[in-house]
DNA sequence: GCGGAACATGTAACCGGTTACAGTGAGGGC
DNA sequence: GCCCTCACTGTAACCGGTTACATGTTCCGC
């Protein structure tokens, strides 16, 4: 039975302390922050007492001062510096950001969210993050050339990216999915089919799904014994629009092909109106393959074939990396897997 | 010119404090901070110093000194109930996310996110914002029903919502698009058209979306005098998957229809796949109007007429409002206005 | 020449936790 | 019976800011 203490209501009210609780309980605020924290001997009745008390008076740490005392802030900061990552374009990002905030909500720590797209923002966002202010940064997709990554890494802030950061390998730790080989075998479901003549649409070659997705569509390529025909070959960022555009270009001066393997399912997204408005029916006339798995694969019109990257997995390892980092570890950069899902733009 | 203080380099050096700032600029370290806040008065002479002495040294405030003494924490929540929110369905989730970042960037806020999907979730998140850690919260198009809502009114923890909470009104500031006259201009756009019998689909009746859309929609019929028919209303969540099985049962019990007012463009989006499997063509033979202009509509086939919420204005007065309830003033809540976007599934 | 504003700055207390260190009392070995 | 260890608890210092209050200065009017 929890008798709550009476306490003065009214917005001015104060919220309770750990002294308060102390006072409740009948012990030193020294033991009540041992009881809370645990890594230290306490009698069993006093972590009696503790707790009755900090039911009763419904204590909840302040955070503010639990940061300044440890030097830990028990946050970490999710940035992203390309804003159309949160647009439904790339619902990857959405399921990250899921993924991340459940497994940073277990092990109570808070997630910040910080968008940097504007120079001022990421101004901004630089001298908070090297401030110390956060446990670390989660990084997504950055592209290499990206002044922010050399702030960050001087600044000594633990860092854990999504996607290897090109040129950064050696001081930021990341997880990816195994891009390359994921891409592999998107090509050789084509060739497969019997595709002869499969285009690619790339991501931005400064970033490593860009290049490991090029990787894996000419190591396919290469190990059946055809060419890589640069014709075939669009470079896009990861926008919709980039996939229009780079599937118009592709038309345009590789007219014969037979099979398109696009390095994200936006970049499809945006080749498959392309196709269609030229007449070529998908999948009879041109297969058509993405990458992610994202929410829009599956309600593109065909529903469209994929390389699905574990999401959650890569979350959670993310963070869990991030944790390692700032226990002092330095944890290797990890690459899961990826699966091939099968649809109507490429079917069996 | 400045000439920064030589720091101990390595991992264990520490970063400077106020009073590392005042040594260097020989002032007291009061004087910093006075200077820092600028609510007091600093001698020009003084302030130049202390400037000059914060480039030297690299100084920036540790955020949670700063929450310890002030009491306000500089950063508000941003609470999500439904995490499919994230998802690409929700772009206006996306954009009012990346709208609210920017307007708190601009006045240095932070901007925490928190998901609260599992019950696990739910209650550290109301037990997290319950215990002051943060100046305000920001909900989405809340569940009239969701208990949440009463623990975090009776924390008197500061809210913004977007859409009205039902029940709430009183208590609970919001600002939202004005639904019902955006609906009911819909409508009267398909009426235009010369539609007569309109169907609609709602979004659920404990949101004020849900609500205020429907009732747009009977003032439209009643406003040209015609009768409202039960049959041709069908309720579901927000979700795409809802729109369908609505549009299925709308096609079922009221075959007849020759237009569809969606209460949102994910449930259009539900519905268009269904229209099309049962022959029924958009716009010739049924004509559909969407509701949010999200990033979804212009990319359905046919592009989805719909009706636009601004909402970066709606992010942003979210903002001002939180900042003027944490100032203690009471502020009431706001409609925006919509505009209506015709494009081809219901052509003009 | 002196009292009192007005201004500028320093001192000290405080915000609410954590944690090093000292102290207490019980129990065990001899 | 004494000493030492061990388990536990309390005191005090500290984290890095803000701010009430006290303490000079300077300048002015009279």
């Amino acid at each position: 039975m929890i008798t709550p203490v009476p306490n003065p209501s009214g917005p001015g009210r104060k919220r309770p302390t750990i002294r308060d609780v102390a006072r409740v309980a009948g012990v030193s605020y020294a033991t009540v922050s041992r009881v809370l924290n645990g890594h230290d001997w306490v009698s069993p009745e006093a972590v009696r007492l503790v707790r009755d008390a900090i039911a009763r008076t419904g204590y909840t740490a302040n955070p503010h001062a639990r940061s300044l005392a440890t030097g830990r802030s028990g946050s970490i900061a999710f940035l992203l510096t390309e804003p159309q990552h949160l647009l439904f374009e790339d619902s990857n990002f959405a399921v990250l950001l899921r993924g991340v905030a459940q497994a940073l909500s277990a092990r109570e720590q808070t997630l910040i969210l910080m968008i940097a797209a504007t120079a001022t923002e990421r101004d901004r966002a630089v001298s908070y993050l090297s401030g110390g202010h956060v446990d670390g940064v989660l990084l997504v997709s950055p592209h290499s050339g990206d002044p922010l990554l050399g702030q960050l890494v001087r600044a000594e802030v633990p860092i854990v990216a999504c996607g290897r950061v090109l040129g950064y390998e050696q001081v930021i730790s990341s997880v990816a999915a195994d891009d390359r080989s994921g891409a592999r075998s998107a090509v050789e479901h084509l060739l497969a089919a019997g595709c002869r003549r499969i285009a690619t649409i790339t991501g931005p070659q400064d970033t490593s799904g860009g290049v490991d997705r090029l990787h894996g569509y000419t190591d396919a390529l290469t190990a059946h014994g055809l060419a890589v025909e640069p014709a075939r070959i669009a470079h896009a960022d990861w926008s919709r629009e980039g996939g229009e555009t780079a599937m118009r270009a592709l038309l345009d001066r590789a007219a014969d092909l037979d099979a398109v393997f696009a390095a994200s399912d936006a970049l499809a997204a945006g080749a498959l109106p392309v196709l269609r408005e030229a007449g070529r029916h998908v999948p009879r006339d041109v297969r058509v393959v993405g990458f992610d798995d994202s929410g829009l694969a599956a309600t593109l019109d065909p529903p469209l074939t994929t390389v699905r990257q574990p999401l959650e997995r890569i979350s959670e390892e993310m963070v869990r990396l991030l944790a390692d980092i700032t226990a002092g570890r330095n944890p290797l950069s990890i690459t899961v897997p990826t699966t091939l899902v099968v649809r109507r733009s490429s079917p069996a």
